[in-house]
DNA sequence: CTAAATATGTAATAAAGCTTCATATTGAAC
DNA sequence: GTTCAATATGAAGCTTTATTACATATTTAG
């Protein structure tokens, strides 16, 4: 089977093209795939009310080898509890269903991100970042948080590097950029005017431009360097996103990237960095005496 | 077999304990899970060069019903090809390598936190942060992040809310704390001196005390709520940390536990804000005219 | 309405996994 | 060291489970 794409998703995009059999067979593993797991073929036939063979056919039609197959593959699809398909926490949630929905979802997003990571284009960030000046992380709304820990990342480094939320800083920062600078445009949406107007400002001033958005998106379009990646939107409104924590994750592989790419002396370099705050830290366990 | 661990990580308890044949069985699960998912159990007999029955009550031993039920079992530590035990990223790892690693990595970080989720202490924080006339986010270095991330998030209830980063801002705020203010720190190693001295002096002011931090660390003990989670150290000084995207996830409980709590008109505040950020963004796909 | 194609089920076959029992190995007491 | 008990391992037969081959039913196109 292909090991690209997850079971219960197949399922459910094949759906509509499936047989009387097969529809019965899907409906009855989608409604309980943790139990699906540990049926036997002659049980689930019996639950679908189909014969064992149909079974065995739908598997194979799905690209497993067999039965015992799909199972393993369906096993892969329950992250250890995590449905794969993700949950909408609505007003009947309680303390002990809502926060596993949350953790779960935020899973998804991250093993979506991880089958469609561009690594092409992080490794061509990386040489930007790598070869850059100065960098300035610009981000507004959820993705300031995303910016700030981003400089508080690449500030371990050598090259000077900044953070912004004020759009007329960045305009200006952004019409005087030339070659060396790298601007990282963080931007859920790609769509805030005043990230997109800057990031054409930047483009058009000589300096290089990466994004963290959607795919073609308005940002994306005027960007060097698209790291697109297509987070599953949240439809409710009061669901917290989950594309900043994907975001955060494409900032530790840029990092990461650029310290490897570096090699020994940037190790040792960040090593000095944290020893440098070892002054500030209590040992552990210690009873305060001061308050 | 106990649904709450994982199995390899079982596995590599158990085998200081283990007989000749299990340890052999073991290593060879161990080595290739992901192949051990696929084999007979014919197959993983031979590899192991020890007889059927072996690995048969190998399975048992480890609480499953029989071979098929640990191969599901097995298949259920290796999500979509992450592998549930980190990995460390080192000098030799390429653009194709790495990535997928630090994101296994988070991945693996969410799911244990997921696995030891405190739902008692989370529900006590979202009372008293519903409860909550002013809320005080702290924060130092890559948790200032999160903070910053979290002022944002509850910014969106009518409770005043505010961030600071500034050791001395800190005191003076936490010295000046009375009932009904709810201040949340944020630390990962929970030794951070300035944090602990904030805590202490925000406890004995009257104020809550809400810690995202390491159990039974210096911030814990003088925290009223602790939410602790054990993240695995990163022990390599040039890898990110895990433990603030955890952080980022327990805020969106949080957020959402404030949210179920407060109903409906809560749910219709949130749609009016979002709405009211639709002018700043530009319409998909459009093309830019001015520059 | 008929014929081909497709889908489904029945029954036989093959494969995989499990149990029982015999043998070997280990460990503790003497 | 030797003996005995406890534990571990393997061989063979047995049971369960899955697959294949074939027959029957259903659908679809002409």
């Amino acid at each position: 089977m292909a090991n690209d794409t997850n079971v219960l998703t197949q399922i459910q995009a094949a759906l509509p093209g499936l047989s009387k059999s097969d529809t019965k067979i899907a409906h009855v593993v989608l409604a309980d795939p943790e139990a699906a797991t540990h049926a036997s073929i002659a049980l689930l036939a019996q639950q679908a009310n189909v014969s064992e063979p149909s079974v065995n056919r739908f598997c194979k039609r799905l690209g497993a080898t067999g039965y015992p197959d799909f199972k393993i593959w369906l096993a892969r699809s329950l992250v250890a509890g995590v449905r794969y398909i993700s949950q909408v926490v609505d007003p009947e949630d309680t303390v002990t269903t809502y926060p596993g929905k949350l953790v779960d979802n935020t899973v998804n997003a991250l093993l979506l991100a991880r089958e469609q990571l561009p690594l092409k284009t992080l490794e061509v960030a990386v040489e930007h970042l790598d070869a850059a000046g100065r960098i300035y992380f610009f981000g507004m709304g959820t993705s300031a948080a995303v910016a700030q820990d981003a400089e508080h990342k690449f500030f371990r480094f050598q090259t000077p590097v900044t953070t912004h939320t004020d759009p007329l800083m960045l305009r200006m920062l952004a019409a005087g950029g030339s070659q060396g600078d790298v601007f990282v445009f963080i931007s859920h949406t790609g769509r805030t005017e005043a990230i997109v107007d800057a990031a054409a400002l930047a483009s058009a001033s000589g300096a290089t431009v990466i994004s963290l958005t959607a795919q073609d998106s308005p940002l994306a379009q005027v960007s060097h360097c698209v790291i697109g990646l297509e987070a599953p939107e949240n439809t409710e409104d009061y669901l917290p996103m989950t594309s900043r924590i994907v975001h955060l994750v494409i900032i530790d592989i840029l990092v990461t990237g650029v310290t490897l790419k570096r090699g020994e002396p940037c190790i040792e370099h960040l090593a000095r960095i944290k020893e440098s705050l070892l002054p500030t830290r209590l040992p552990l366990n210690r009873k305060r005496t001061k308050t």
